[in-house]
DNA sequence: AGTACTTTCGTGTTCGATAACGAATCTTTT
DNA sequence: AAAAGATTCGTTATCGAACACGAAAGTACT
């Protein structure tokens, strides 16, 4: 029961060698003959051995810093709910020695990310928490951080093996797919519109393509005979687009947008007096939820932005400083929100 | 910006004192003049002094332990989610030498609550997390662990100045405020069926109620026109309680419960072909997400069981051993799971 | 002034992991 | 075989807080 807490100096007993040899053993230091080392190795392996994190907290003088790259913000856009959670971790990280810090750069412009992935790198930071734009430049900046040693999470948008610490955030996939289902399953219509946002350079690509994709694995699925009409829209282009789909498609009543603007949509619909049967969107901005409490919006789709990015830094702290091997993916849970409970909801 | 992190030899050295006087001011032991103790408390308010946590933790060969009474559980009912909770807490902790035990009662007998109190008080851990009973006896309890100078935080039910480091669970008025407008906003209906526990001892009483009291009071705000039916049952009276409602008004066909048991409702239902407009309970026990799926309830009202008991537990190592001052409230986020979402629910 | 006693406070050791230092052992070279 | 060099590994100081120990200073009383 009582498993005893091992200290270095019980090994090093066990060994018949010194309390300096095991920790060499441990941090696979040189120094230590194959016959000490298999010694140390096989004890290691039998007792279960785990370091008094005080002592090495205090041992190791040294002061952490982890650096995060993420998009710029404004007040109340969907990255300052991820700042938010920056600012929490921080605070509770800070007597743990452990420092943050951002690098901004913009969601449109590849290359400000490329820029800022530079300056991360040049930081030398202990680790660093990334949100990802198109895949290329991503696992670009991975390899860049795996080749520095700096280990890195990943935050928003799964990006297959980029080598990272930790990926947190939705299964993206499995979003779009409920997403549909709660538009489609108990609806009449035949037809639908989806959405999307257009960027010259499709820096967003990543997520928005699999939550469509979990989306039309739905329809293919369930209802393979609804029609969807796609509509790619920028600020700029939304009315003459959407003045153009109603007058080709007066019936739509069903619609969907996979990125976090679906209030520019709603802003749209109620002035020109569009009422939906349906409209689903992503993440809780405070124009998003005005519009889904006036009933514009029917349903939004919660991430948990601020949780996602604590997350993020506490496995890292976790990692580097506390030596815990993290959990190789943290899925957010896919909080549904309507009229009916945003009011009561509190992201933890 | 870079505010140093001081070392009690600093302090030290700038209050012309040793090191040994500054602990001593610090942790507010005799044997210090007044002239040092005022120049020391002068100098501590000036800088913002953060103890080096580490340094605490190593010094402190203390052995913790804290000890959690909360009812006895079987497999899938609430308290096993809570014992959840527990067990993260205490893997976690383990690294802290922090040890965790429990001291289950009996919810249904008070006394057993009243002689497992006595226990824990006996144990002197240095911490304890308790689910109250009725509000004297828990009063009581709360007043013991004081006087045994022992921290405790209270999850699951409020209790009014019980002296409680923390309490952690859900605002239940609020909860029972939204259970009302979800069940009676857009009904029609001009009566409901209240399905409340027949408690010899009253035990629950506190939580309860208080839900009721929400409830009641959105029924006076917005909709005092509707009867409402109030049955109390046991396992062992509901077939023939329920029989007996609806011989006598057989056009109910809005229910609530505010305990976890609405399967049991749910069950008499189905077996006799009623087929209610609304019908909500609490807690998500593996029955009542199977009802909920079956169409048979209509909503869910989460309370993280397993969180609350996680949080406790940390808010009291933090206490203890970190020497921080948790939040005096925390409150749980009030989930409503319905068919749609239940799927893709969650607890973190 | 000297003894007895109390108050005040500095010093030294402890906690466990870490890594620099240098001693001891082993290997290679001339 | 001796010297030089490389490998292995034990010893020790360090980190910052805590607290016991006992030294120094202060007070009281004969």
């Amino acid at each position: 029961m009582e498993d005893k807490q091992y200290t270095i100096k019980d090994i090093a007993k066990l060994c018949g060698v010194s309390a300096g040899t095991v920790d060499r053993v441990m941090h696979g230091r040189s120094g230590v003959s194959q016959k000490s080392k298999e010694k140390v190795e096989a004890i290691l392996k039998e007792i279960d051995y785990k370091p008094n994190v005080f002592a090495i907290g205090l041992a190791a003088k040294k002061h952490y810093n982890m650096t995060c790259l993420f998009p710029e913000f404004s007040e109340n856009d969907y990255w300052s709910s991820v700042y938010e959670g920056i600012k929490r971790a921080k605070e509770e990280l800070s007597q743990y020695n452990i420092s943050i810090n951002c690098i901004h750069f913009n969601y449109e412009d590849i290359d400000s990310f490329t820029s800022a992935g530079k300056q991360l790198i040049e930081q030398k930071p202990d680790g660093a928490m990334i949100v990802p734009t198109t895949l290329y430049t991503t696992l670009q900046l991975a390899e860049e951080l795996k080749n520095a040693d700096i280990p890195f999470t990943i935050i928003d948008v799964a990006v297959k093996d980029a080598g990272e610490l930790t990926y947190i955030g939705q299964d993206s996939f499995r979003s779009g797919y409920i997403a549909a289902k709660t538009l489609l399953r108990t609806s009449s219509n035949t037809e639908m519109v989806m959405f999307l946002s257009d960027n010259r350079n499709g820096s967003l690509e990543i997520q928005m393509s699999s939550r469509r994709e979990g989306f039309m694995e739905y329809i293919r699925k369930e209802c393979s005979n609804i029609v969807v009409h796609e509509v790619k829209i920028t600020p700029e282009t939304l009315h003459e687009k959407l003045d153009k789909l109603f007058a080709e498609h007066p019936n739509v009543k069903l619609g969907v947008s996979f990125n976090s603007r679906i209030y520019r949509v709603a802003k749209y619909l109620e002035e020109k007096g569009i009422a939906f049967e349906r409209l689903i969107g992503y993440d809780l901005l405070p124009q998003n939820i005005e519009y889904l409490k006036r009933g514009v919006v029917n349903m939004l789709i919660g991430q948990r932005p601020a949780l996602q990015s604590y997350r993020a830094i506490k496995a890292l702290a976790d990692f580097t400083v506390f030596k815990k091997q993290p959990e190789k993916i943290q899925y957010m849970p896919i909080d549904l929100l309507t009229a009916d409970n945003i009011e009561y909801y509190i992201e933890i």
